[in-house]
DNA sequence: ATCGATTAACGTCAAAATTACGTTTAATAT
DNA sequence: ATATTAAACGTAATTTTGACGTTAATCGAT
């Protein structure tokens, strides 16, 4: 089946993923490197996020799937559609008339950008066409067109989902430690937290499920496993109204 | 200076506005109507929200002000890019073909979604080409396209956000009571809260300022009036890392 | 077997915020 | 004067937060 392509929207896709070894919240990234025809000078050297075009028989949902199982071989992964992004000179740099795999372009695209939240041990990172790398947040490369951009909207988007829905646990292994959870917070929010006082907040939940498993292979005091309860939660979920301008 | 315009993208908009009087959340619509050529049928009678396609030398947001704009005169109002919609049958029901002012319209579009908000008393609705007029979001008509799922998650979007930003003041009077505030809430969130503890708790923020002005000719105790000041709230502000997963 | 290093895990108390209620007050209309 | 109406105030019990210091469990070195 051939499928037509949208020329003018794509969808591109922000992958997070987390560290637990560095504590550090990281995108995945491919690079994009070209030089002249005389190899006498090098014309784009950077990174970017995965994005294509839409396809004519396909939702952006379906599209934005589509991106992320070719860049790392995943479905199913917790995704948020946070914004779209079409300014008219914002693929118009000289060296982003280039795309990553040599088709020219030169329409005006808007893209719909989508963040994804995965587990990073279950990616391979090298099992597909491109040269992908994990970059964290806090030190990104130079990246291409306008995608610093989308990555800290994305970034914004996340702090604030963060905060009111369990979505922490989709970066995290299915079986944690409580600061491993308080990590990936501080390390999305930028903060540091108490804890003492995250510890009790946290164990208060009936969703988090303590584990009859420790770590072990440590020489130090080992932590207590738990588990995130996706049903618990949803059984007991009551929106919280708490009017904080 | 002629604008050419971008066939597949539109941007819509989703006019939020508040009754004081009814206490109700309104969204402004447009009545979409088109007899057969020999007027024995009615082909479309619905409601739909406004929207336009992108001109090739807008951004996304300048779209959605020229758009707001048409439709009632005024700029400089709130607004949020919430959601693309971009379904590949979204606008090919029947009836569907048709387009507002009888431009023929079978592309496939993705639409870039904002809501505004804005003070009822500030629009003429009737000051422009088109049949608009407020229906609460409570009791929508018919509505076209896919725009009953546009507005409900627009909704849904400005649930979340305004218990966090202190946009609530955009859909009142520059001044107001405390139970005004109150009953925007109340029709946003449709919910019940205390008066007393929301009376107490939105006093106590300094960007609420007591006015020397009550309310008149009203045969009851009149009301003290309030005002926001967007000044204090940005000064004081700090962001609230409260997890409540 | 003991000790040191390391990090997990527990506990307490004061302050602040929330919740759940009843009563008083200021205006107009009669 | 008095009735009507909605505004505005108050208080006490409970829950949540924030800021701290101390104890506990494992490994590895001796």
């Amino acid at each position: 089946m051939l499928h037509k392509k949208i020329q003018n929207i794509s969808v591109d896709c922000v992958v997070f993923g987390y560290d637990t070894k560095t504590k550090s919240l990281n995108v995945l990234l491919i690079r994009r490197y070209l030089e002249s025809q005389d190899k006498a000078e090098v014309l784009v050297d950077d990174h970017v996020i995965t994005g294509y075009h839409m396809y004519e028989h396909e939702t952006l949902d379906e599209t934005a799937t589509r991106v992320l199982k070719e860049l790392t071989g995943l479905t199913n992964q917790y995704k948020k559609q946070f914004k779209a992004f079409g300014d008219p000179d914002r693929l118009t740099g000289e060296k982003d008339l280039l795309w990553i795999n040599n088709e020219k372009f030169n329409h005006r695209t808007i893209t719909i950008a989508y963040y994804f939240l995965l587990k990073t041990e279950e990616v391979d990172i090298n099992n597909n066409q491109y040269q992908a790398n994990w970059f964290p947040v806090k030190d990104l490369p130079n990246l291409g067109f306008d995608h610093e951009q989308i990555i800290m909207e994305a970034l914004e988007n996340l702090k604030t989902k963060c905060l009111s829905e369990p979505i922490i646990f989709e970066l995290l292994p299915d079986r944690f430690t409580i600061n491993e959870v308080q990590d990936v917070y501080q390390s999305i929010l930028n903060i540091e937290l108490d804890n003492r006082n995250f510890r009790r907040k946290l164990i208060s939940k009936k969703c988090i499920i303590a584990l009859d498993e420790k770590q072990t292979g440590v020489s130090k005091k080992p932590s207590q496993l738990y588990m995130f309860s996706k049903d618990v939660y949803e059984k007991l979920f009551q929106k919280n109204y708490l009017i904080s301008i």
